[in-house]
Order: structure tokens, then sequence, then C-alpha cells
DNA sequence: TTGAAAGCGCTAACAT
DNA sequence: ATGTTAGCGCTTTCAA
């Protein structure tokens, strides 16, 4: 692999010239330059980005943490994120947390020990601590990580209404919320869907009911559960779910137990991702505007990184979207 | 952030001494390593990977380079990939090529300025010629891209001879292959599977049929090429499409239309990813072997960086599995 | 068992 | 307009 100082002696010049003219900076005549340019072609060289960034330089380097990267949601989140910081000259080292602390933790670790720029989590475990010692650039995604660190995501309780009040206005008496169940700590931004569920039925007199089905099930038992719910429910008229592959299994449940959905079963979802909306476009749902989410998140980490901006106690929202289909209908 | 000469001093004795501690090398008496411990707990010490791999130390950083990652294949291969990197110590810079050849080219050049030790590509421009003339270890997923470099991929030949038998098997005699057809060149490994179909069905003295359909189309215009396609082909009875979304498409086409899956149209689909199979558990299809791979891609690689085996038109195959689902009963 | 010092490839202050 | 040189934080010979 060919150096700066044997570009300098192909070149003819010092290594201070070859690195002038790499970094444009300084009067370089345009002779040395072209001289300096051949000789980097001919050498076929690359300058080393660890000796560069080893002088206080930027790596250029930012950690990307995430639950998942298997769930779509995610997966085009991160995407997006990819491919903006490409845009903007960053690289991604991929941290996949696997809802795992101490993976998590040691990926903070070696993030710190490759001098990374800056770090964007979207992670769920509250048990990592470091995050707010770190004098490390965070931005975080639906997540409260302490006062300094800005938390992005899309406003859950608007999008809660939102669905909410879809079930309500598609003539739905009796609704139920399905997912993960929280009553009351409301820690987890994502708990604010619970919120927006109950206040909106609240505006409408109605009463919220709710069947607590935990994420980390299979998805055989999360169907059976629902089956369970269902045919022990016949009530229910009207459902929201936490996401959208739990809305999905409920109407996979209901067709097999051949309930209507949506003439005597509304079902909405949250999340709306691409590839859901793309094979399940009956789905109604709340789509959460991923685009601004990566974008607002990089930007955000651009004003820690580049202006040395502060944040205290940021919550940075972003609206929600219906997506009205035909398991809403009327 | 503290550095060596720092946990020296508070230690009391020299950096190099500190370094043997760290690398664990030399003789060491116990009561300075212990000194070294603790001043390294007390500052939070964190060795710089930057300043170690500028003395030719491994950087332990691996590029993967994959043309999307929001398709549930790449996604879980991916997946995959970092988990098994990640236990080896590895981190992965991670290059979403999206089939754009001049992005791809520029995360190569950003990865050897960042003396990656290795890289895993997946995709599937053929333009680059860099790969073969850098001399970094690379492994490759289902695509040549010179003899150096090993390939890894499924038998493509076998899953598509898997999935042919299974349509003929379960009494299909019309039989369409439903993707994008390059008849006859067969320079993507993945054509393979249009030669595995045809062979298969002249075993079964039973004439191919094509239903060409790129790939880059938007789903709206895939699913009007299948509805014309299938309304217009009454005698088709069996589909084995290059890829479970299109499966998915057809039987979503063939419902909307009023055609008997199974009964009168018997559909497979290739990939088997385990999101498609939680959601679609009734297609069958052909389930590539993601984890195998994964492990065979970093096992590979890891045998290029550390034991410096050379490869010589180097190819890997790993066999598919059946699943058969609801979509080819008889 | 320990330390001094050279140097990895580059940048930037300081000279000229 | 160009060059000399001192580091960045670490590893590693060589010497003690």
């Amino acid at each position: 692999m060919a150096k700066l100082s044997d570009v300098a002696k192909k070149a003819g010049v010092s290594v201070t010239t070859v690195s002038r003219v790499i970094n444009n900076y300084g009067s370089l005549s345009e002779k040395t330059k072209n001289a300096v340019f051949t000789a980097m072609h001919e050498l076929n060289y690359q300058p080393n980005s660890l000796a560069r960034s080893l002088q206080g330089k930027q790596t250029k380097l930012v950690g990307v943490i995430f639950p998942s990267i298997t769930n779509p949601f995610y997966a085009e989140l991160i995407a997006d994120i990819e491919d903006k910081l490409f845009k903007n000259g960053y690289k991604v080292i991929l941290c996949n947390a696997n809802e795992n602390a101490e993976k998590e933790l040691s990926y903070l670790r070696m993030l710190t020990a490759n001098q990374v720029d800056g770090i964007i989590v979207g992670t769920h475990s509250n048990e990592i601590k470091e995050y707010q010692t770190m004098d490390l650039p965070v931005v975080s995604f639906d997540r409260t990580l302490g006062t300094k660190i800005p938390t992005i995501s899309s406003d859950n309780f608007q999008g809660a209404q939102l669905a909410t009040q879809e079930l309500v206005d598609s003539g739905a008496n009796n609704i139920y919320f399905i997912g993960k169940t929280h009553l009351g700590s409301a820690k987890n931004p994502t708990d604010l869907r619970e919120k927006g569920f109950a206040k909106t039925l609240e505006q409408n007199s109605l009463k919220p009911h709710y069947l607590d089905l935990d994420n980390d099930l299979s998805n055989n038992i999360k169907k059976m559960k629902i089956r369970d719910f269902l045919t022990n429910t016949p009530t229910v008229d009207g459902i929201f779910t936490s996401d959208d592959f739990t809305a999905l299994l409920v109407m996979e449940v209901a067709q097999s137990l051949k309930i209507d959905v949506p003439k005597n079963l509304k079902v909405i979802g949250f999340d709306g991702t691409q590839l859901i909306q793309s094979f399940h476009p009956e789905l109604s749902t709340i789509a959460q505007p991923i685009q601004d989410i990566a974008e607002l998140l990089i930007g955000t980490l651009d004003e820690r990184i580049n202006q040395h901006k502060e944040f205290e106690n940021a919550k940075l929202v972003l609206p929600n979207r219906l997506i009205k289909s035909n398991s809403t209908q009327k």
C-alpha cells in the first residue's frame, strides 16, 4: 500500500506538499498540484484514514445501534439512515443489539475505542447508564437516555389517537388494544400509544379494553392467544394493535375463524412500513415518517458533532399519518 | 479521553509496561499488573484502536456490502453475519449498495482507506473490476467476482430442481417460471434457478414456460403483469417464482381472480425467509440455509485473513431445502 | 521484570 | 510556494 512519502518521492516534492494537495489548503502552484495528482494516480494512492484520524481529524464513522435489523421497520429506518449518512461522507458501523444489554454495552466500548464521531441508538434496554456519561455525541430514537441526549420519535400519542378514532369512525364500539401493555408506567415512548388509545376512547365515551401480548412470544403462541381471545370475546368489533405484525396475525386468525374483516371486525396497525404495505395494502395503519425520522436523527447528530450544539431534555416529535384502507372500512 | 501515558503515570510504570499488560505478553509481576489494572479502571481507560491499527495490527473491521437491507432475505443474512462477526470480535461497516455501482465503488475506497481486515460482498453489479485487483481478503455471496475470490452460495440449481419437481409431483403439467429471465447467459449464479427449472421439466417430459418479470418493476406493475398473464393463460397450473415476494404477488392476484390455490394452481417460491414464512406459512418454498451461508462466508473470510489461505476458482455451494406447504398441496 | 526510544502514516505549526 | 519537524496514541525492538 503506497503511502504519503511514496507519492512525495515520486512527485519530487515533500510530504507536506502532498498533504496539502490532498486536503486542498495552503498555496500550491498548478504545476506541483498536477505532479502530485499524477503520482497519486500512478501509485493508486489511498490516504490511510487511521493515521489521519489519529491527529484528531474526524473518523467519519457513526455507530448505529438498533434492537433488530430483520424487523422491516428498523430495516427501513436503518437503510434510510445509512443512505443519508453516506451522502454526508459518513460510514455506518452496524450494531445489532438483539435485545441483549451485554452485547450493546460491548458495542459501546468498541465504538468509543474506534473513535466514532457519533452514535445513533434505537434500543430499548434501560440498563445501560454509559450513554449519559459518554462525552460522545449521541442521539436516540424513541427512547429517553438522559437529559443531554436528544430523543427523536414519531408522535406515538397522536398516532394512537388517529388509529383509535378511525376505529370509532368506522363504527366500532367494543375496542381493544393488543400488544405489550404497561398500564401506567410509560417510561417507553411507545407506551404513549396506549395512552392515546385510552384518551380517544374516553373522548368518545367508550371504554378501553386490553389484551396483553408480549412481544417476545413466538408467532404461534401469539396466534394461539389471539385465537383464544377472539373466540371468547365475540363482542369485540375493533382492534388497535401495537404494530403491523400483530395486526396481520389478528387478520389471519380472524379469517380462519370466519370472522369477516372489516364487516364484523375493524383492525388497524402501527408502523406502516413499505414492505408490509406492499404485500398487505388492505391493512389500515399508522405510518411513521421513516424518512423524516432518519433525516432528523442525522441532522441532530450533525449539529452535535459539527456545531457542538448542546441539548437539554430535547424531545423532537414528528407527526404520524393515517393510512386508511380496507381493514377499517365501514 | 485517558491515554496510555496517563495510565502509566497513575500506575507509576512506563508505557511499555502498560502496553504489555493490555496485550498480555512479556513477563510481568503480579504487583505491576494489578497496579496497572486499577489505574486503568480508575481512568476508565479504553485503548485507541486507531493508534493500535496504525502499527499494522488488525482493525477488526469488516465491510459488508449488499444490494439492499430492506429485502428480508438480505436483512436476515446480514443480521446473521453481523452476529457471528461480533462473536469473533469484528465490527461491521454496513454498505448498502442500493444497486448503485458508483456508490459501491465509493464504499470500496472508503473501506480500504479505513484499513478494513476484509470484505463480504453480495451485490450484483458486474461493472466493478476493483475487487480483483485489491489485495484485501474478499469473499462473495452468490456472485463471481474473479478467480481469487471465493464464491459462497446456496445450490440454486438443486433448489430449482426441488421446487420444480414439487410442482410436477403435486400434479401440475403446464408450468411457468416467473422472474427475471436471462435465458442462456447464466453469468449470475441465480440464473441457475432457471436452468434447474428447465432441466427438471425436461426430465419429466414437460415443456418449460416463462414469464419475464423484471425485478425493478414496482409492485403494482408486477401485479398488473401477473393479472394479465393469469387471465390470458388459463392453462397454467403450476408456477415457480424466482423469489417469495413474487410468489406472494401471484397468490394475491390469483385470489382476486378467484383462482383456487392450490386446487387449480400450484405456486412455489424461493428464499424461505423467517419473516415470510411466519406470515405466510401456507407458501411452499425453497429455503436457503441463511445461517450456514453466513457461517461459511465468515469462516472463509477468516481463513483468508488469519491463515492467508489462497483460493482459486473456489465455489462453495450449500444445499437448499424444500418447505412443502399448502400452496403446492395435491 | 522493566524502560527508552523509534516509528506506524499522516497533519500542521513553524520556517524559509 | 514549499520544506522541516514534532507529534497523534500506541506497539515493539533493544537494552538494562
